[in-house]
DNA sequence: CCTCGTTATATTCCTTCGTATATAACGATT
DNA sequence: AATCGTTATATACGAAGGAATATAACGAGG
């Protein structure tokens, strides 16, 4: 991959460090440049536009504003060679959004992604959260 | 860990995609409940200290300001069961500031995490990184 | 006793980010 | 035509974070 040299991701991962349910939750960000491609807050944005059909609905379902949420989705179909949502205004409904196949590819990844990076450090983060104080 | 299940932990990486050098780089950040205990920054500051014996010279050397350095070294100490830095005011020097062994072992760990996670989810990233604008 | 560089802290300013709000364009349905 | 909810965009306001600045306390060395 020699042209994308520049390219930087970075992997956000979040995890309970709860030993006994290994429910660990791990979230990544992939970054271009300056802005997050894909991140813990864009996948769910992404899961809710395609559970909602719109953005709007999307952000109210997040609690955020229509205006962030249309932002975040122009990042992403700034960042990637696909868009991976698609708009339309007017119609039925005053028009929609849904997640691209290309969408849920990224999505897929990302979520497996995530998943990978979590069970690999596991048991590192959790001797290492030992270190710190419990309140 | 049962006493510590409220402890939340997220891990930043944060790679360069470089498929042929391998020079991913990965950042990892270890939260306690909204502040940051241990992340890329907090690491690069932990040795900065231990390069230049003070807060303020480790600052100017990461281009910060002072305030915030030794905020986020608080931020640390008030964050793991010892501290990770002891300073001292006036004297010869006019003071200064040592990582501690305690300080060296955390630092050790969170590098060793950081590179694990790189190396597990190395192609993955990469593969998706293929999805990405190189531009 | 004075100087020096540092720790420690408060205050002010500026930038950034997100919300809230307003408005226009849109197109199927009625 | 009129209505409706959405996309798309601009503007203004507010909160948060960090930089810049100022000041005091400190303690070894000259």
């Amino acid at each position: 991959m020699d042209a994308k040299q520049r390219i930087r991701y970075v992997a956000y991962m979040n995890a309970k460090a709860r030993s006994g349910t290994g429910s660990s939750q791990v979230k990544i960000r992939l970054m271009l440049r300056d802005t997050i491609a894909m991140g813990p807050g864009k996948a769910s944005l992404l899961a809710a536009v395609d559970e909602t059909g719109s953005i709007s609905a999307a952000a109210r379902h997040m609690g955020m504003s229509y205006r962030r949420a249309w932002m975040l989705i122009a990042d992403m179909n700034a960042c990637f060679v696909q868009p991976v949502v698609e708009t339309a205004k007017g119609g039925e409904r005053g028009g929609g959004a849904r997640i691209t196949d290309f969408g849920k590819d990224v999505l897929k990844r990302y979520l497996a992604i995530e998943a990978k990076a979590a069970r690999s450090i596991q048991s590192d983060v959790a001797r290492l959260t030992h270190l710190m104080k419990t309140d």
